[in-house]
RNA sequence: GGUCCCAUAGUCUAGCGGUCUAGGACGCCGGCCUCUCACGCCGGAAACACGAGUUCGAACCUCGUUGGGACUACCA
């Protein structure tokens, strides 16, 4: 049974990164028919704050990526990696340090200025008084010589000289456990078989492995996924794409575009692009996850939002839609306009922000005139055309699209006109703007009435400003 | 500095020694469609970082160079 698990620390958002490393496990789960864990890391006191937490567990329920075991949370479990800190002192695989952060530091400081490594002197390593009473930390007692090396899941095998691994804290001073110690506590006692993580924690990999020895653990499969970078390629930062997942659904993404995006970033299958999530798990496999970092597109993203957009079912698109139009200030009166707001829109508009933004003219009865429509389009000359298309308008039997075409058709031929020359008037007359889908389509959607009423205003308004 | 990882167009990638005059996608440019804008369709520019090997043959294997990244805490 494949057991994976996502474990980040709650300092911070669950960004665009977090998100892939946890789809990547859960893909990887699910493929196998296995188990989904998620575990928070919250030893770290000071920087750990409940509402990352919040933002992490709602990001992953809205991608979709339901976990099967937990969230474990480490500040439950401090009795258990202290337990087993003190099970490694007492079998001599570990010592107490009674070296001072201070002295530490210095002695940090003086090996990098000298061209050394910069790692524990080791003082402690085999003193055997009792410290005064003085502090101490825990550190492990990492071999000396020989190698630790494993077979990354999509690097191969890499190899690593004890040398160059530290003698390890892995209980502080106040009696809580490190990041190194309590995932291995915690992979190990929860059965995690897999570990896949960002490549950042390629180098914390041997040190972790000589810990599951120490403590006769099987040790796991890894696989490091390489990070996602920023258009600097340098580490992901605000700039790019480090906020809340949770902005992106602010933002009109859908979640399904998300993960198919996401998936797509690192790894692939084939030529194809557009992945449902049941065809990401069966065709998900480490073996295709490329090794080099990637660069977050917005603009690949904003396409794909925009396919899911057009493809989703209708219902499902206005659905996800009414609170976007809500946000912006507006009402749905009439319920018999949404369906036909979104078949127009859902062509156009890459994001559902978007297509409120785009529909707001719909929802609003003194539409603001775009200021270069109203210049080019509601004029002295263009006046007489609104008048005639008006009266026309008020003969029609039906707002039937073929009525209406033969409506301006003919007024078109009347004036001599392109049919261009009729309509864009008539587009900023209703709309405000000189972009909306089909003026047949936007006519009927406001209705015989409304139609009427903001014809009459926009001619109304080519007065007020020819008199000023 | 040390250790480790990585290297196909602007971006995501296919490629796993001959089928590569390197394929797909986003973006970009041009055209068609057309009531505007999109959508859709058609076409175009654009890449194997460099240098040595191995081999009959290398984008694919090896080594080196260069470039990028990560780690180097009593953070995770």
């Amino acid at each position: 049974m494949i057991k994976t698990r996502f474990a980040p620390s709650p300092t911070g958002n669950l960004h665009i990164g977090g998100a892939r490393t946890a789809l990547f496990n859960y893909l990887a789960a699910k493929h196998a028919k296995g188990i989904f864990l998620l575990r928070i890391e919250d030893t770290d006191v000071e920087r750990s704050k409940e509402g990352y937490t919040r933002d992490i567990l709602e990001g992953l329920a809205w991608l979709g990526m339901e976990w099967d075991e937990g969230p474990h949370f480490q500040k439950e479990r401090m009795d258990l990696y202290r337990e087993h800190a003190f099970k490694l002192l007492a079998e001599g695989k570990a010592y107490k340090c009674y070296c001072s952060p201070e002295t530490l530091e210095e002695k940090r400081k003086a090996a990098l200025k000298e061209g050394r490594k910069p790692n524990y002197d080791r003082t402690c390593r085999d003193y055997t008084g009792d410290g005064e009473g003085k502090p101490f930390v825990i550190r492990f007692k990492t071999p000396i010589s020989g190698e630790v090396s494993f077979d990354d899941l999509i690097r191969g095998k890499i190899t690593f000289k004890c040398e160059e691994l530290d003698d390890l804290v892995i209980l502080r001073s106040d009696n809580t456990p490190t990041y190194n110690f309590t995932v291995v506590i915690d992979d190990a006692l929860m059965g995690v078989t897999r570990i896949i993580r960002g490549d950042d924690h390629i180098n914390n990999t041997p040190r972790q492995i000589v810990i599951y020895e120490a403590l006769n653990f099987g040790v796991p499969e890894f696989a490091h996924v390489p990070l996602i970078h920023g258009k600097d390629r340098g580490r992901l930062s605000k700039r790019h794409g480090a906020t809340s997942l949770l902005e992106y659904r602010n933002d009109g993404f859908l979640p399904e575009a998300l993960m198919n995006y996401l998936a797509r970033l690192g790894w692939a299958y084939g030529d194809q692009e557009v992945f449902s999530k049941d065809e990401l798990i069966e065709k998900f496999d480490l073996k295709n996850v490329g090794k080099s970092p990637s660069i977050f597109d917005m603009d690949k993203l904003l396409w794909l939002n925009g396919h899911y957009m057009k493809n989703l079912p209708e219902e499902e698109i206005a659905r996800r839609f009414e609170p976007f139009v809500e946000k912006l200030g507006m009402k749905i009166r009439n319920r018999d306009q949404l369906a036909p707001i979104v078949a127009n829109l859902k062509e156009r508009a890459k994001t559902l922000k978007e297509m409120a933004e785009m529909a707001a003219f719909f929802f609003q009865d003194d539409i603001q005139y775009d200021d270069k429509a109203r210049q080019k389009f509601l004029t002295p000359a263009t006046k007489p055309v609104l008048e005639r298309f008006l009266s026309g308008f008020r003969g029609l039997r039906s707002l039937d699209a073929e009525e209406q075409r033969q409506l301006i058709e003919g007024l078109a031929q009347e004036t001599n006109k392109k049919l261009v020359d009729i309509i864009q008037p008539i587009r900023v007359a209703l709309s405000g703007k000189t972009v909306t889908p089909g003026i047949f389509e936007v006519i009927s959607i406001i209705g015989r009435t409304d139609v009427e009423k903001r014809l009459e205003r926009a001619i109304a308004s080519i007065d007020t400003h020819t008199s000023l």
